[in-house]
DNA sequence: TAAGAAAATCGACCCGGGTCGATTTTGTCT
DNA sequence: AGACAAAATCGACCCGGGTCGATTTTCTTA
């Protein structure tokens, strides 16, 4: 019988992760304590630490559960013969959903996402943005690919774009320059529309008719 | 005589931020507790906490008067009839400057900046990012005059677009997928070329030549 | 199955941020 | 000057995250 304590070490570990999702719903993240997250799981303070190292990172495992299903939905609703503007709202969109509906994690998840606490590379917040990365790649491959995006640029950096125009929408949430989902939204298509057309001005937008001053 | 009571207590708490710049500088911020703060200025540990709501709020008090420099390095080296993008790589260049050489309170402030801990709208983080806005805006402003950038875009929708792509710069930072200076200055200026030029395929560019998939 | 090693558990404890309420200082009014 | 109110100060305390080391449980192997 090989095992028997992974088994039991892995029971007590998802009884911690229950009592996560029970309790940080209910009472929210800071009104959870340690305390109370080992008495739900019956079992010691100490024994927690066993299991997690901090209490973000009972957090951030609590987190993936939870995108598990936004992601889910994305890929389930995406459709790949559209175009990719639509394709990026779409996805950034579910994600945004899940933000404005749950804003005391959203707000700790987009922070520990962007900007983590624990500068060791190593640590369960790095995995939040590979899974962006890995979501978003195939996307704008298949752009590239189909002429509606150009193929002069890395993809790291075209990636990195989009990317960045999504966490500035979020940031503004954040500090309450946007406050509805729509404000957000509309926010998040003018950008990306901007980062497709270019902020350079073209010939032949009305933007070109002013008279130029050197 | 009008003010005593006014002079002692700006007295005191400017030596709670003398304190503060002394043993943050010197053990860094976590490792400096209250107390210590306290003892330094020669007060009560409680009475700290009738000039500063929080420990965080003295860290931004503290980083204002650090950044208080670089913007005035900013403004003094800024050339005006030098190319928007030049003019933004400068401004940008120097505010990472800062936050590579002093990469614990870099850290910090940036996420303070970008996604506050607090969600009060009245909290001191938020005028760090008002200030880059007043900062950035005239650049824009100026640009646009000269036709180096569209008319046709709102200017806070343009400026939330270089900021986020600053954003991004830094979590990459963050993160460690980028390292050295070099590392982020190049990404950065990447970024904005993207900006500017747009990710949409133009005319000329060697990447139409490839047969398009429909 | 008995002995000893390794892993798991947990109560007691430390530490630091933040609060409370009693006490002292300062300013005001007569 | 003296009495009174308002503001400022601070030591003692609370609370919660995190650690330590002694104790118990499980696994190994002979």
């Amino acid at each position: 019988m090989a095992g028997k304590r992974e088994r039991h070490k892995e029971r007590t570990r998802q009884a911690i992760l229950d009592a996560a999702l029970r309790l940080f719903g209910q009472r929210g993240y800071e009104r959870t304590s340690i305390t109370d997250l080992a008495q739900a799981a019956g079992i010691g303070k100490a024994t927690v630490y066993s299991y997690f190292r901090t209490k973000g990172e009972i957090f951030l495992a609590f987190c993936e559960a939870q995108l598990e299903t936004v992601r889910a939905a994305i890929v389930e609703t995406d459709v790949p013969t559209m175009p990719i503007l639509d394709r990026l709202l779409s996805v950034y969109g579910r994600d945004l959903d899940f933000l404005l509906d749950n804003p005391e994690i959203g707000r700790m998840l987009t922070r520990e996402t962007f900007f983590p606490g624990d500068p060791d590379p190593r640590t369960p917040s790095r995995r939040l943005g590979e899974r962006y990365i890995a979501l978003l790649a195939p996307l704008l491959l298949q752009a590239q690919a189909r002429g509606q995006l150009r193929r002069d640029v890395e993809l790291t950096l075209m990636l990195g774009h989009f990317y960045g125009l999504y966490c500035m929408v979020v940031s503004a949430w954040f500090t309450g320059r946007l406050i509805t989902r729509d404000d957000v939204f509309m926010a998040l298509e003018a950008l990306f529309e901007q980062a497709l057309q270019g902020l350079a001005p073209r010939a032949g937008t009305d933007n070109s008719i002013l008279p130029q001053i050197p």
